[in-house]
DNA sequence: CTCGTAATGAAAACGGTTATCATTATCAAT
DNA sequence: ATTGATAATGATAACCGTTTTCATTACGAG
């Protein structure tokens, strides 16, 4: 069972963890999607999780890498990414906001900080007369390998 | 906070002139789906719009719905909303910016203006290495008929 | 009015996601 | 370790929104 036990990275462990707590089992399968998605810099979809996945762990199953998905957003480990070409694709993250900066050529992805939209957000909702209790925002361009 | 300052049947009537300009043809299924688009004030899916067109105009074809959004979306007359729900609804409005305003509860979407994340651009971007070409920025909240 | 052709609606095809189901593998209790 | 209940799996089929195909219709220039 342990061609996939090498060292893993904190990442992967903490995700492993965080499943294993939450009452779920600790399978291949979930371990062979878990060390792709933790250590992608750009997001993937189930496609592409599941090539990836199935070179080093080649008997995976399509509907494994949605339902791990599906368990890994519910834990909030990962998000999902809204992009022009797609909005199917998960990148390891936090939830609740989209601070994401993402690169039009190779897709690489980074959080980014220090927004600070509350005045902007007061602006708009004395306007509009909402109640404003969440925001996406995301920057597209590219990244420095790729300018 | 209303960028479009047009009256309805003044928007209908701007988007039929402008599929007719840019050599298209004027119609029975393009004009129930625009007088539907141009006038709502939520996001629709075609289906949405198949749907209430259809009261108007039996005979459409759903096929033509998509075929008028391809249009309209090609001629920046309408654009695509993302949603936690969903990322195939458009509404009327304009391309390249996503600053939009959605209330959770009907729907109803405005755009705003004002924002001004130069100074937020510049830092991350200076920060990241990456050069940022665009920018989606969305508020979710009630509106005020919702709240 | 006529005619070339863009546009249409119905039906079939398509592709990504979800449901079904018999089999397997995890892990707590022995 | 061994067992046993059952969560999880992979293969297949079903599903559903979108796209393609194609014979027919209707727009609009002349």
């Amino acid at each position: 069972m342990d061609n996939l036990n090498i060292t893993r990275d904190k990442r992967t462990a903490n995700w492993l963890d965080c499943l294993r707590s939450s009452g779920y089992r600790l399978t291949e399968p979930r371990q062979a999607v878990i060390d792709i998605l933790a250590n992608s810099q750009r997001a993937l979809n189930a496609t592409e999780i599941f090539d990836l996945a199935r070179e080093n762990y080649p008997s995976l199953g399509l509907v494994s890498v949605y339902r791990t998905l599906e368990k890994l957003e519910e834990l909030e480990l990962i998000q999902k990414v809204h992009h022009p070409d797609g909005c199917q694709s998960f990148i390891a993250g936090f939830t609740g906001h989209q601070h994401l900066l993402i690169c039009q050529v190779c897709g690489q992805a980074e959080f980014f900080e220090g927004d600070d939209l509350t005045p902007l957000i007061e602006h708009v909702s004395r306007e509009s007369g909402f109640t404003i209790e969440e925001h996406w925002l995301q920057f597209f361009g590219l990244c420095a390998k790729c300018k």
